[in-house]
DNA sequence: TTCATACATAACAATATGGTTATATGGTGA
DNA sequence: TCACCATATAACCATATTGTTATGTATGAA
């Protein structure tokens, strides 16, 4: 996972409200006028929060007639807490500055 | 760990050039001048983003010198990344929706 | 003291974020 | 077909983010 793509998706996951949506998608799956009187804010709200969940692959949409159900991308979601752990390796980044002679050593 | 507090920490994550510095900071500690040479940003615009980690707590500073150095601080980014595995339980919440009539049943 | 270097802070600008209300879309059922 | 319900999208606004340049502060050395 590039440094790009890891920061898109935790920036999906910065948010009190997308975090709280997705503790309640573990859960069960919920559709959204389900989630809406959880929060303080309108429909068009939760809907935008879905949608920016959708889009970093966390969350997955079901039509089920008039509803649309929304459920946990798990194995996204512990990917992304992984990936923390496993961060791109940027050793040969200091070589070269190490070669352009831009390290600092003072101890 | 509060939705709030998890949030504000993503947040101090999810951008590119802080992961990178993150990363840096995994192989050994740097100071400011190492840094500003990598990324294609000012020295300011490098100062600012240390000054954000280091309000998330996830990275420390020493003055050595003339020089500012900062390093990792390798537990509070491993909680983080566990946090996502362990969000608070809003089961409490579901069961309120439940007793007010406000779920949804259509299978 | 005086100058240079390393870093932080201030002031500003462009864009992103997260909310609102109004409206469009798509499925259900009379 | 028509009305209704659930959801998405559009247009807008306030604030946050991320960069810039200019300037201030702290340390080290002449």
């Amino acid at each position: 996972m590039t440094f790009e793509k890891l920061a898109d998706t935790l920036k999906a996951l910065a948010d009190p409200t997308r975090l709280k949506i997705i503790s309640l998608l573990r859960i069960r799956d919920c559709c959204v006028c389900e989630l809406v009187p959880i929060f303080n804010i309108s429909q068009p709200a939760i809907s935008k929060h879905l949608s920016r969940l959708k889009t970093a692959e966390l969350v997955r949409e079901t039509r089920k007639g008039q509803w649309v159900f929304y459920s946990l991308n798990e194995k996204r979601l512990a990917e992304t807490g992984l990936a923390l752990s496993h961060l791109p390796d940027l050793s040969e980044h200091l070589k070269k500055l190490e070669e352009q002679g831009l390290l600092v050593t003072c101890e």
